[in-house]
DNA sequence: GGTGAAACCAGTTAACC
DNA sequence: GGTTAACTGGTTTCACC
């Protein structure tokens, strides 16, 4: 992991589909050499994947909601079931176990509103264990980032 | 945007590398209409772009923190200088104005607690407009999913 | 809109510095 | 670890259904 493997990723970051020729035009280098560090970041699991970024407004997925949530009990069994039951609730994106007042983070992508309250009622509000949860609706994303190299 | 054309970017969610061969096997098409439509969502913006999904460990950003921030003033200008003020931190990822009981959520992405206490103080705290914030650092990961489609 | 083949260009490998 | 050149395979275009 050199600079050069660095001003790659930043290209790839960009446009996951830019060709060798743009890359090693882009790092100063032929086109072998960084193939070689693509595929070695790839092995080495630096690289993780390929994706898309998608405009959520176009597939009705145009509202964020963050949901701060607390649980009853904080043993083990009680961590690992809440995980397995947001890992089957396809809207929730992300969840995070967090620090703090409250202890998951959850980001939620829904169509509109009547949408997540129709989520609340039918899922997240059956789910067991939780003590309180607490909605914030995303009103305007300011920043979204890649990652700094 | 028809079934296919969901298909089609569920193929791309999971890697935005796949040939037309495989993509077209997937959907059941030939590769010709495949690649019509997938340069029609680009086009259109449904397609934002392509990225990759990087093992931020590996790149000494491990630790991510969530920061809640409540400003002095909601007037339009404090707002937007927020905004521009937190484009030039390269560390702040994501960052939402959110309805509740705070202004805005960020995600900062830092190498460690030690690398997040040096930013607080260099950057964070020097911003202008700032009543008041906390930081929630992100003990586990639970979830990181694609867009449902 | 769809198919299939031809033309073109990019990814991959190998031989060498 | 780098370069250039040959090879292979995928993308793009076109004529046709």
């Amino acid at each position: 992991m050199d600079k050069i493997d660095r001003k790659i990723l930043q290209v790839l970051q960009a446009n996951a589909r830019a060709s060798l020729q743009e890359i090693s035009q882009a790092v100063g280098l032929s086109a072998t050499p960084c193939w070689g560090r693509i595929k070695k970041m790839e092995e080495s699991g630096v690289i993780e994947g390929y994706t898309i970024r998608l405009n959520a407004q176009a597939l009705d997925l145009g509202d964020t909601v963050l949901v701060q949530v607390t649980l009853d009990s904080h043993s083990d069994n009680t961590l690992e079931k809440f995980g397995e039951t947001l890992a089957g609730i396809p809207e929730v994106i992300e969840a995070y176990l967090v620090s703090g007042d409250y202890d998951y983070l959850l980001r939620v992508a829904v169509k509109d509103t009547k949408d997540y309250e129709r989520l609340l009622r039918e899922r997240l509000y059956k789910i067991k264990g939780i003590r309180h949860s607490k909605s914030s609706f995303v009103l305007r994303t300011l920043k979204k980032a890649d990652l700094p190299l």
